[in-house]
DNA sequence: ATAATGCGTTTCATAATGCGGAATAATGTA
DNA sequence: TACATTATTCCGCATTATGAAACGCATTAT
């Protein structure tokens, strides 16, 4: 009853994801009769979809009359490449940063045209800034994915530019190629980006690269902060956190 | 080419998750002729199919012939509801227990007459127990699995006995009613179990139950060893570790 | 250079597949 | 107990996914 989907050539398919971004929306499990009504399928149908995905565990069910997401999304999820070795190497150093900030820390990898969050610490505190694991955020808005995009060159940057028009989330967002590729070119020199309240207004970042043995830039670390408690002082330690993840990937960071 | 997949109702879906596992299975990214070799599909079912899985980012594309799976299925496996708060709980102290054991540490949670994995936490060493999460296990067969079978009942493990008929796993395996109930009773009356080479042969374990505000057994916490590793002394490590959980999950464990 | 091979991708006629209305069963409620 | 609501099964129909074949595009072999 709300958002309208993608639709992928195959109807089945599009209903059984729609079914299952039902379920991951809901709090707890759900009823058959919720999830058609919030799909918009008929009960019948989605009836017959929901026992397909349970025969593959990718749901379960509570009692007689309740479904919920099913195990074998972990047992996929913990398969998904890209973030397997890089999520395992970097999940204590990550702690350990959060530790030493307060703040929610989070760890990205390119994907097209945007960044997708694939792991994160979160600190115990009351307000925090808080990413989804799998959400998505366009590369021009956040401070890893201005690094990734400086990583790529020149280029590659103005593409990026022309083929997503830069739109802008905030006021400051850098909406100009001008601006952009100067922003750029500052944090590459430095090694490591800020995004100044330029995805979410009150929202600060301070983005790293992290990079494999052959030194390719395979993802971006950052800590998310209310901006009025973002500290300059960070920044050594997140440069240090990205540095470790990058050892435990093989990167030999040593050059003067 | 290899095993028979389950039949759901709905061949798309069956295909599709076929697919995925496929993906799963394979080491890092894979072509189409692998995939449809792998799943025995035709190619240009397996190509229609995965085009739709990727327009829902189940599936993602490395350049421009090779898949791997993608970035939704994050976002779907961090909406796995029982396991949550569950997991979020209980990962820094697994890694506490890890680190004091120097062995592997799993979060289990009860699923039918089975064991799902769904949090792990290993130790750096060349030799160490290493489960899949989202794998499964029977509940005869594991340290946590048989504290979950004496919390619901003697009438509940006869069910259990007669409906599975205790498959042995190894000669140690718990195969008779008789010797089932017993070290059920033993495990209980003293809090913990074990599970000495009953899953697989030179793997032994401790495993505790964790328990959420409500007093409910919802996951099982468990060291895994190599069996001439394992030591006495740890089981009060792994109890502490349990309580740990358990408090963080709202129980109050005064009693007694 | 040129042909040949081996992929990935698109097309399209066909029938098998999933669809959804309606009937039935199960569950919850007054 | 009767009623209302929800879950599940059934089945004829048309939509849907199917897979053979053709096409495009590299890369490799000749």
């Amino acid at each position: 009853m709300n958002n309208e989907l993608p639709v992928s050539g195959i109807q089945v398919i599009d209903r059984a994801v729609a079914l299952l971004d039902a379920l991951a929306r809901e709090p707890g499990p759900a009823s058959l009769k919720v999830l058609s009504a919030e799909t918009g399928l008929h009960p019948s149908t989605a009836f017959r979809i929901l026992a397909a995905l349970s025969e593959h565990d990718l749901v379960g069910r509570d009692g007689a009359n309740l479904y919920r997401l099913g195990p074998h999304l972990l047992r996929l999820a913990g398969r998904v490449s890209v973030a397997l070795d890089l999520r395992e190497a970097a999940r204590p150093v990550m702690e350990w940063l959060r530790d030493q900030v307060g703040e929610s820390v989070n760890l990205t990898v390119r994907e097209g045209d945007q960044v997708v969050y694939v792991e994160r610490a979160i600190p115990n505190r009351m307000m925090r800034v808080e990413q989804v694991i799998g959400s998505r955020a366009p590369l021009h808005v956040t401070a890893v994915g201005k690094l990734m995009l400086g990583e790529a060159g020149k280029e590659a940057i103005q593409d990026y530019a022309r083929r997503c028009g830069l739109p802008a989330y905030t006021a400051n967002t850098r909406g100009t190629e001008r601006s952009l590729l100067l922003d750029i070119d500052a944090s590459m020199a430095r090694g490591y980006a800020l995004d100044d309240e330029e995805a979410e207004l009150g929202v600060g970042c301070i983005g790293v690269l992290v990079r494999d043995t052959g030194g390719a830039a395979v993802a971006g670390l950052s800590v998310s902060a209310p901006m009025e408690r973002r500290r300059p002082e960070w920044v050594p330690l997140v440069e240090e956190a990205g540095r470790r993840i990058s050892e435990r990937l093989g990167y030999k960071s040593s050059q003067g």
